[in-house]
DNA sequence: CCGCCTCGAGTTCT
DNA sequence: CTCGAGGCGG
């Protein structure tokens, strides 16, 4: 290809890359109006705000990269929804203007470096040091910015942001509010105006929501909501009803202001003049200080009684402030830092095929990568086909995201009036990605008792004959044995219940790639000599992993079941098993037998009898626990299990336990004969709850299922 | 049959 | 953590 080609090639790329952005553009520019118009004007999102941030980030930045789409009427020129007729309209002196946002210590990093260079060298402080400030920190409530205009001391109006040059006038509205004082004690300037959040506290609005909830009116998403649909009642009794707070963050026009020099003693006056103002705000020296606060806050942010988005972080000296200025809509010398959004908007770029032990098929969606709670994701797991459905996804839509117990991502939702019409559906390869044999469904046994009344298409049976029935799962699987993907999963599941931890997927993987193991049973021949020699081994690793799989060569019946990976048979099911039988031998006994013959054994049904009777019946399986056992494992029969102190007691962990690993504690629980379940419910006898708990904490509540912290839990333990 | 509870299996990022 | 599926009591 010469080098025209070449130019010409990526020059249409190019084109074709600047079409696309165009349509997403003109797409984002919809939906955003759309959500923004359901939610500033009817205040009844259909979505979160996050989504709506989320989507509005992302046409920010395809508008930097494509300046020539900006556009007038763009919905990001605007601050918010069109003012309602009903309410007289207020010219603001000064304009009421928003913040920028950061989203993480780098962002924030970076501010600091721009507002740094437009300082002047200060001679005040230090030697000529350019731009010694000190940061004003302060809790950013989320509730309605309004206005105060006091003339001579008395409440004159009250004023939304509106579109920032013009609120509406919401004067009386706010007079209900009984933290606004209608009079200033004296002596107070002859003019002031009062920038500050009114707002709804956490309490009022769950309070709120139960009575909707009642007469079946829907819902306020949260506490800005909330707030913005009271004070838009026009009827002021309404709204007295509704036990609105104000809390004041800014001193816009004073009549007498020589003597404020800096944000804080804005803050300070303000509450001289018997305003809220937040409590925890301070001043900080420098962003190291700045990030202590809003560590701290964070922490303490879910159990405030009001609703937050950030800490706005200001520069504190109002000379410097006025040397930044503003930019657009808004100041320089400020920004919200926000707290991490739990939901966000990402692009399905693809579809994978995940193949696990079982040799089901598990889809996994990936996308670009996006922030979301704190940290970037790029993959989810889609579960199954039936999922996918459900959800309706396709490739290429724009999804919303969100991690479920603030860890695991999960798609929520698509949100189908951004496709273009481009986006492909999945479908369920009918050949199994690493070995390429062909998929199928697994048959879930289940029985059924057929309806007297109505006659199912196949099996014309008698009226209310038992049959057995044949479903069919809803996953896929890959049914080759010797499907090297799953082979490779059985390894790292077997290694891991024997707890050999020096052995982790990718040295698994190396052995076998280098022919040094085939199967399970070998690692236990493996020598230092098979290893060393390998690259990236030295002496020192090779004999710790030789050592520590020598170490974990004996191991309770219940676990070596648990590894042998028999269908249905998970820890749980096989520590019962084990209880029941006591030793291997008894085991692959009783199940070889005819069906029918075996006594019924607590929690094991037919599902699991048969998954049995099929495993100790395959020839394969018992020559593998043959060489197992030839190659030095020795498996530890089930001693009569000692009446512990914990004996009937189901536990819970959650959380991090500072003496211990949840690992050790569930064997403590265990051997003092309690129970540890995964999930909370009323039969759950005690959660251990540790540092930064989980949910799981929440049911506990809300069944009323007894909670211990840690050091409750090691007094019963003794 | 159905509804609850558990278990099994797959999974993400730092 | 979540979804599917097995076990079991009503």
């Amino acid at each position: 290809m010469s080098k025209s080609e070449i130019e010409k090639r990526t020059s249409l790329a190019e084109i074709a890359s600047r079409l696309s952005a165009s349509r997403r553009v003109k797409k984002l520019r919809n939906e955003i109006s759309r959500l923004r118009d359901a939610y500033h004007i009817e205040n009844a999102p259909n979505v979160t705000d996050d989504v709506y941030d989320s989507l509005t980030r992302e046409l920010r930045t395809l508008l930097e990269e494509y300046p020539e789409f900006k556009d007038a009427s763009s919905p990001l020129n605007r601050i918010a929804g069109k003012p309602l007729q009903k309410f007289k309209k207020i010219k603001h002196k000064i304009r009421m203007l928003s913040l920028n946002d950061v989203f993480n210590p780098e962002e924030l990093y970076e501010w600091e470096k721009r507002i740094k260079k437009l300082l002047p060298p200060s001679p005040l402080q230090g030697e000529g040091q350019r731009g010694e400030v000190n940061y004003f920190c302060e809790i950013k409530f989320d509730g309605l910015a309004v206005s105060l205009i006091y003339e001579k001391g008395i409440l004159k109006t009250g004023a939304t942001r509106g579109d920032s040059f013009i609120g509406e006038d919401i004067t009386l509205n706010l007079k209900t509010i009984s933290s606004i004082p209608l009079v200033l004690p004296k002596p107070c300037p002859d003019y002031l105006e009062v920038r500050g959040e009114a707002l709804m506290s956490k309490k009022t609005l769950s309070f709120l929501n139960k009575i909707n909830e009642r007469i079946g009116k829907p819902l306020f998403a949260n506490t800005r909501n909330a707030t913005a649909g009271s004070l838009r009642q026009l009827d002021a009794k309404l709204v007295a009803e509704r036990h609105l707070d104000f809390y004041a963050y800014d001193i816009a026009q004073i009549s007498n202001d020589e003597k404020i020099k800096n944000h804080s003693e804005k803050h300070k006056y303000l509450k001289e003049l018997g305003f809220n103002v937040g409590e925890s705000d301070a001043v900080c020296k420098d962003l190291t200080e700045a990030f202590r606060f809003i560590e701290k806050f964070e922490i303490e942010r879910p159990k405030f009684p009001f609703g937050t988005d950030g800490i706005v972080v200001s520069i504190d000296n109002l000379e410097f402030q006025e040397i930044l200025g503003v930019v657009g809509k808004a100041p320089r010398y400020m920004v919200a830092y926000k707290y991490p959004a739990e939901r966000a908007t990402t692009i399905i770029k693809d579809v994978k095929i995940n193949v696990g032990r079982t040799g089901v098929l598990t889809p996994l969606a990936i996308f670009s990568p996006t922030l979301v709670a704190g940290s970037t994701v790029s993959k989810a797991t889609l579960h199954n086909m039936d999922q996918i459905e459900r959800l309706d996804l396709r490739i290429g839509d724009t999804v919303v995201i969100e991690k479920a117990g603030d860890v695991i991502p999960k798609v929520v939702e698509v949100l189908t009036r951004m496709r273009t019409g481009k986006e492909k559906k999945f479908k369920m390869p009918e050949h199994c990605p690493t070995c390429g044999d062909k998929v199928q469904k697994r048959e879930t046994s289940s029985f059924q008792i057929l309806n007297p009344r109505g006659s199912h298409a196949e099996g014309e049976g008698r009226r209310g004959e038992k049959f057995e029935r044949s479903e069919l799962s809803v996953a896929y699987y890959c049914a080759n044995s010797k499907c090297p993907a799953k082979n490779e999963r059985y390894l790292e599941h077997f290694v891991s219940v024997f707890g050999i931890y020096e052995l982790g997927p990718k040295i698994l993987r190396r052995f076998k790639d280098e022919g040094l193991i085939t199967d399970a049973a070998d690692i236990f021949t493996l020598t230092k000599e098979d290893i060393a020699p390998l690259e990236r081994f030295g002496e020192k690793s090779a004999e710790n992993i030789i050592e520590e799989i020598k170490n974990k060569k004996k191991i309770p019946l219940s676990k070596f079941l648990w590894a042998l990976g028999i269908l249905h048979v998970g820890e749980e099911t096989a520590r019962d098993l084990a209880q029941h039988f006591g030793t291997l031998e008894k085991i692959i006994f009783s199940a070889r037998q005819d069906l029918a013959s075996i006594d019924s054994i607590e929690n094991i049904g037919p599902a699991v009898l048969k998954s049995l009777h099929d495993f100790f019946r395959d020839k394969n399986n018992l020559n593998f626990i043959k060489k197992l056992q030839k190659n030095g494992v020795v498996v530890e029969k089930v001693g009569k299990r000692e009446a512990g102190k914990l004996n009937g007691l189901t536990f819970v962990l959650t959380g991090t336990l500072s003496e211990m690993s949840r690992e050790i504690a569930k064997e403590k629980i265990i051997s003092l004969g309690g129970k540890v379940s995964g999930a909370v419910s009323k039969n759950t006898s005690y959660v251990v709850a540790g540092e930064e708990s989980g949910s799981k904490e929440k049911t506990a509540l809300k069944l009323g299922v007894k909670i211990l912290n840690e050091k409750e839990f090691l007094k019963l333990l003794l």
